[in-house]
DNA sequence: GATGAATGAGCGTTCATTCAT
DNA sequence: TATGAATGAACGCTCATTCAT
């Protein structure tokens, strides 16, 4: 090949290129991002996004299959960030509820008050659009719950005790999961109260641990 | 005589015409919901809900501004009888905690388990389509969170007991919204578990009062 | 007939009926003339012309074909007033220039001073609408170049003058009404000089007989 | 080198690429001008455009905001053609009146003999449609007038002479331009004496100049 | 890899007109 | 005569997507 003139190892000026072409990559995100967040999905246009990121829509197109596209690469992105974020408490703390706690105080702390706009993609943006985002909205908040699940579980295992059902454990994780994401919509996207947000937050996990501890 | 103008009373056939032009509208909003609720918002067009309702284009103009205006209805029509059907349960057991238990009893098993296609609209469809929208959808999700508020305010007050904040009660109702949501959404709308989610959502009711208790 | 019990006799109340009638006809006229001339032609819909004249929409069109009617009959209502107004002057000074001048003054103070939106149906909004409209606009533009071209020539016979061709009379006669037109236009629908208009007409009347006395 | 990106020079496949898009912008302004004028502007629509143009709904308003910017554009198109055309009759025989009949035989013979399609943008379709082209329209005759005033202005200077009023130029300017459009409507779109209209015209300019020659 | 002109199906919306009451 | 709900053809316009250069 002309191009490369040894396989497997890349000339420096390859190796530039491959980083640029990331870099572009996540510049049409981020654009994406905070442009669907202002204005909504629908609002917003390819060529503006294109514009926005210095690049002609066609290049929008090369690293993106279409709109659709962005978005799941959004939930995608953000979602792993979120998870993250969150799973890394849980290992802090896994015996006890601790981890609970933990997860929950990153949420509103590391989360919601840093990256508003993520928390508006992943918690308005992203729903209702079509079946295909649906779908991968599910996917993310199923792997949360999941997550949330797999932690509830190890406290009962380590503490050796027994929620009331077989789905007990599940249902906590969907409650939990849907504490998080009201939370981020009424005081983060509908009323913006983000200096409150992690005080708030408090009050909101200190309700989630009494749930958990009243499923026992 | 013969067209009957006398003030107040309306004629046999004003009175037959405005209950069909009623009708009429209501025909159309339950189209255009179950429509909705099953292709998404964006995907159904004006022509389908006029085919569909065996009425003109023109016709469902003339009951509403434009498409936008159909969903804001369903919203607010919607809404009521949600509000309507919760709030009721709340009196039913003023005194104590019951009222909650109640209320979130009946949200599964009155509202979710009989019309999931009106689920649909409220935590699906109405989401993230327009800022109109939205604030339509806010203002609904807020009424209740109101109730719920001042339904727990009244609990306290009644038992003379206080909760951590002052902004507390608020807090919880927004986390029993989020409750709501999220097990309506996870279980009706991505995992159609219809059958079971009134066993499902008696442990999310009892999470959240475990969770209202924890905050005294 | 049940209705009139004498044919040729007319009782009161067919007369006060007709009356009524003739009035709400009129009604309609004046108030399509003034939405016409505040808004556009197109911009005025056929409900707004029946709410403003306190009618039903089925009323409107009891009393006119169509839209397009109530304009053409805008047109010769006003076009006859118009070459009533301006007719009358050649009268009074039938030998000489001396009507033409009277006619043009007349134009510009009593028409266009007076009624500014009947300029404004003649001269903009019965323009380029359809070819039924331009049709009827052309019809009424000739007959006032008709009677213009008519005046000229008497002045001629009486006189014993010539005039360059044979066609010149008709020329002048659409020079002169173009004069009119344009000077509406300019210091009346573009720029509201009503003040001034009687003034400016006056030059202009001056400009038209140094032109017409130029011809011989 | 490959893109050539050099500043100010442009590869030949750009050139010619810019060269094609102005000769598309014209194709398409040269359909809608034979349309409007044949058919209105109401009853030509954007389709029957693009597919007389041969390209797609898209291109048009790719190169053209909507429906409406067409015709603006046509107006300034035009207008500035019959501007360039009128006002180079003025240069050519400055000190006198000379120019001023020079210019109206050129808008008879060269102006309307040759392109009724445009006279009839100009003087029929562009009238009556809206504010927004009204506006442009006001603008493009308030330019012609603009230029017949000063033209007459410059005259009165080089020989000395006074018009009646202070205002006398502007009217006069106002009615010379009355008598073309007049002219122009009556001999080329109500009744196609396009083959007499350069005699037509002639006497038209004689009763300008007579015109003219009344106000000193 | 990058460009941006071109596409065209699809959409929401308007409004003059009709007609059963 | 008068009403006003119902009609539906017609329209302007958008925008995600493609592809020749």
């Amino acid at each position: 090949m002309a191009k490369s003139k040894k396989s497997g190892t890349k000339s420096r000026s390859a190796l530039r290129r491959e980083r640029e072409k990331e870099l572009r990559r996540k510049t049409i995100l981020n654009i994406a991002e905070s442009l669907f967040a202002k204005q909504g999905y629908h609002r917003t246009g390819m060529e503006e996004i294109a514009d926005m990121a210095e690049v002609s829509v066609g290049t929008v197109y090369f690293y993106f299959k279409n709109k659709e596209d962005i978005l799941i690469n959004l939930i995608g992105d953000v979602g792993f960030q979120l998870r993250k974020l969150v799973g890394e408490e849980f290992k802090k703390a896994d015996a006890s509820l601790d981890g609970i706690q933990k997860a929950g105080v990153a949420f509103f702390g590391q989360f919601c008050a840093k990256y508003p706009e993520k928390a508006a993609i992943l918690f308005r943006e992203a729903v209702g659009q079509s079946q295909e985002v649906e779908e991968h909205r599910k996917s993310f908040i199923s792997k949360v719950i999941t997550d949330l699940k797999n932690a509830l579980e190890r406290v009962a295992e380590k503490q050796d005790i027994k929620y009331r059902n077989t789905f007990s454990a599940e249902v906590m994780a969907v409650c939990i999961m849907g504490i998080y994401e009201q939370m981020a919509c009424h005081y983060l996207l509908w009323n913006d109260r983000s200096e409150d947000i992690v005080a708030l937050g408090e009050d909101a996990v200190c309700f989630t641990i009494g749930g958990v501890e009243s499923m026992v």
